[in-house]
DNA sequence: TTGACATATTCCTATATGGGTATATAATAG
DNA sequence: CTATTATATACCCATATAGGAATATGTCAA
């Protein structure tokens, strides 16, 4: 088996870093393919098809306006990332890093019964 | 060009389940491959390379002990992830969503100049 | 030594990618 | 209608997978 699609979840679609880019700008309000070309000096090929990943797992929303189309952020589609995420959050607290240490060493030495020494 | 390396960083580090797995049983502590590849019912060379991307990328740390290898996890590497997608916290906010959609049709409707409805 | 256990690596293969280029589709202007 | 603008799709290609199977490396036991 390949590589999951980027398209099977958020997590694969926002891996790629020119796909957080257009996030990142559409943060900002709505925006043609055009803008996002010039913005972040991309071919429109690749924009557009970064799009469509983007879309394909509902991170972005569009909207026709004439011969344009309007890219919109659908920032809750970004909520499990969030969610799975924030579970860590006092894993990089020092304070705790510290307390993990100090508690695995402590089961070790229970595990050796008092033996040698780490 | 292909996607981007697994091992470039965390957010293609994280895009596969499996490894996201591995980690949140390394959260509860410190484990052995062994242990993980029971816990997580995968063939044991799955769970070593998986914990060679993991530790490319310094989400975990490995310690030697005898003939087993204990892994831990390294989360401040997850850091970055986090630091990203907090910012857009406020976008699943409902309220802001419904702002978001009113603002966006007030401008349609500046555009159009008050011509037909929706 | 040999054997058992624990982990890592190597080889294989199907598959999906992202960029580039060319082209197709769609909508407006004249 | 034709031309132009805006966007999407099709095609090609080099590359890196993830899983499976086999094997290599490393450590301890007897």
């Amino acid at each position: 088996m390949a590589r999951a699609a980027t398209t099977t979840d958020a997590f694969n679609a926002v891996a790629e870093p020119r796909r957080r880019q257009i996030l990142d700008v559409l943060a900002n309000g709505e925006r043609s393919v055009n803008d996002l070309v010039t913005m972040l000096d991309l071919a429109q090929p690749q924009v557009s098809k970064h799009l469509r990943v983007l879309r394909e797992v509902g991170l972005v929303d569009v909207r026709d306006d004439g011969r344009q189309r309007m890219y919109r952020l659908h920032g809750s589609a970004l909520k499990p990332i969030y969610d799975w995420v924030r579970t860590y959050e006092r894993t990089w607290n020092e304070r705790f890093e510290a307390l993990d240490d100090l508690l695995a060493e402590l089961s070790e030495k229970e595990e050796e019964h008092g033996g040698s020494g780490e």
